[in-house]
RNA sequence: GUGGCUGUAGCUCAGUUGGUUAGAGCAUCGGAUUGUGAUUCCGAAAGUCGGGGGUUCGAGUCCCCUCAGCCACCCCA
């Protein structure tokens, strides 16, 4: 018999558990961060009908999206993001939850682009948004949990840009280009990348700006100096314009806002050039890179806007949330070798080489687990020196090790794998005495 | 979706102008007088040369298609 080709659709992936154990202490940290501040989990379901998905439906969204008619003839997709599925999820549920709801959301999402380092097509967004408030409160909530998550990471070296859009829109508004704004928007976006001549050059051919304005927008973006100083310069740019100036103020309070929560203000730069792809934003924006490897690009972006489920609802619920790359941040990590080579999820290795003494270690790492020390106990009553060999290739940093002679004296071995030193620990009194042991050990390694 | 580069053991790669049974290092597994991780030594296993088709007496080497990875565009996490 022919045998099935074992593999994987281009941009799935398999996680080994190399792979995954990063994987989920990076969602547990994020979960903590998220708890940290009030938000709560929900979930919803990857399947949606087709015109939930592609109620925006612009012609990228629908290239991206995976759909498909399911064995009842309803044309169904994959969720492409965490926001659509909040839209629909609040739309139904909001009277019940009541607002400001503060919600997060971390899941497996679906897009059949085309893939590069750290982006894929199945990949996990996880989400934290607030809805139902325009407070400037929330605004600057948003940049505290992107800080603490990064730092709660590991990170140290990151900046987190910020922008907010109703400045730009201001500035559009005064220029008379406010219906180009999604196209200037995009162009604009692109300056760190192929700077202002090609940017201007772009304004001009895409959005139909012309030279004199496409100056005027990017001037605005090429503001110098420290977070104050440009604050300063977007006043008399967008005077006139009260979109332009609530953003400006709007700007300087979240600033403020984050500062008096004693986040490093070199964190933080205001980048009046950000502008993110989605359209739905509009008002601040947070986009944040790591120094350490900018080209990844952003780790975590997020943003405010007005009307979140304005297709599914009456009911107006302005939001902001933003969205950590998991995916793209573990590609990141691997890349910066942040990653402990872990393969082991127990901290403890129990070897089993005295064949007759099986219930003998049973007992024992039920004790050791009983006391919440994870432990695992070798299948094989192999050579020791074998087992030995295991735990340390899967980074073990204990073991306990007996055989008859000890079990005999009611003591066992206790060894540090990382120092190679090992120690006699009495039974006698029960496991007290080995458990706390092992858990000075474990605090120093 | 468009364009470019790449694809030989688990990993990193050799493989001469097409020429017999495709190699190395590392990793894996076993052994070197019965209970301690290293080094060393011995041994073993492991490849339909990404897959399919074509040219040829003969293809890992040349051509076409396809799949996958990377890069750029697009878009974005």
């Amino acid at each position: 018999m022919a045998l099935i080709p074992p593999r994987t659709l281009k941009g799935f992936r398999d996680y080994l558990p190399e792979a995954m154990i990063p994987r989920e202490q990076l969602i547990a940290t994020a979960q903590r961060v998220y708890r940290s501040y009030g938000f709560s989990p929900i979930d919803t379901p990857a399947l949606e009908y087709l015109e939930i998905l592609t109620g925006k439906g612009s012609d990228e969204t629908d290239r991206q999206l995976y759909k498909f008619q399911d064995h009842g003839g309803r044309d169904v997709g994959l969720r492409f993001d965490l926001t659509v599925p909040l839209a629909r999820f609040a739309a139904q549920h909001i009277q019940k939850l009541g607002t400001p709801f503060k919600r997060y959301h971390i899941a497996t999402v679906w897009r059949g682009e085309n893939t590069q380092r750290g982006r894929y097509r199945e990949f996990m967004q996880c989400d934290f948004d607030t809805i139902g408030t325009k407070s400037v409160t929330a605004d600057i909530e948003t940049g505290l949990v992107i800080h603490d998550l990064l730092r709660a990471i590991g990170f140290s070296k990151f900046t987190i840009r910020i922008n907010n859009r109703m400045v730009l829109n201001g500035l559009l508004d005064k220029l008379g280009l406010a219906d180009k704004s999604t196209e200037l928007l995009r162009s604009l976006d692109k300056l760190a990348k192929i700077g202002r001549d090609k940017v201007a050059a772009e304004m001009i051919a895409a959005s139909g700006a012309t030279a004199a304005q496409a100056d005027e927008v990017l001037k605005l973006s090429e503001l110098a100096g420290s977070n104050a100083d440009i604050l300063q310069q977007l006043g008399p740019l967008v005077a006139g314009s009260e979109t332009g100036e609530e953003g400006v103020g709007r700007l300087g309070e979240v600033l403020a806002g984050i500062a008096a929560a004693g986040i490093d203000d070199a964190r933080l730069l205001l980048d009046v050039s950000i502008a993110r792809g989605l359209d739905y934003y509009t008002g601040v924006i947070f986009e944040t890179f790591l120094d350490d490897l900018p080209t990844i690009g952003s780790v975590c972006s997020g943003g405010r806007y007005d009307n979140l489920a304005g297709l599914f609802t009456k009911q107006e619920l302005p939001g902001i949330g933003a969205s950590l790359g998991l995916d793209r941040l573990l590609a990141a990590m691997e890349e910066l070798d942040m990653l402990a080579k872990v393969r082991t999820t127990a901290p403890v290795f129990m070897p089993y080489f005295d064949r007759e003494r099986l219930g003998d270690y049973l007992a024992l790492a039920a004790q050791i687990r009983g006391a919440d020390i994870g432990v695992e106990v070798f299948p094989e009553p192999k050579k020791l020196g074998q087992q030995l060999k295991y735990a340390d290739s899967r980074g073990f940093s204990v073991a306990v090790i007996a055989g008859g002679n000890e079990f005999a004296a009611r003591t066992v071995q206790l060894k540090n794998l990382h120092s190679g030193d090992s120690e006699e620990v009495s039974l006698a009194e029960g496991s007290a005495v080995l458990v706390a042991r092992i858990r000075s050990i474990l605090s120093i390694v």
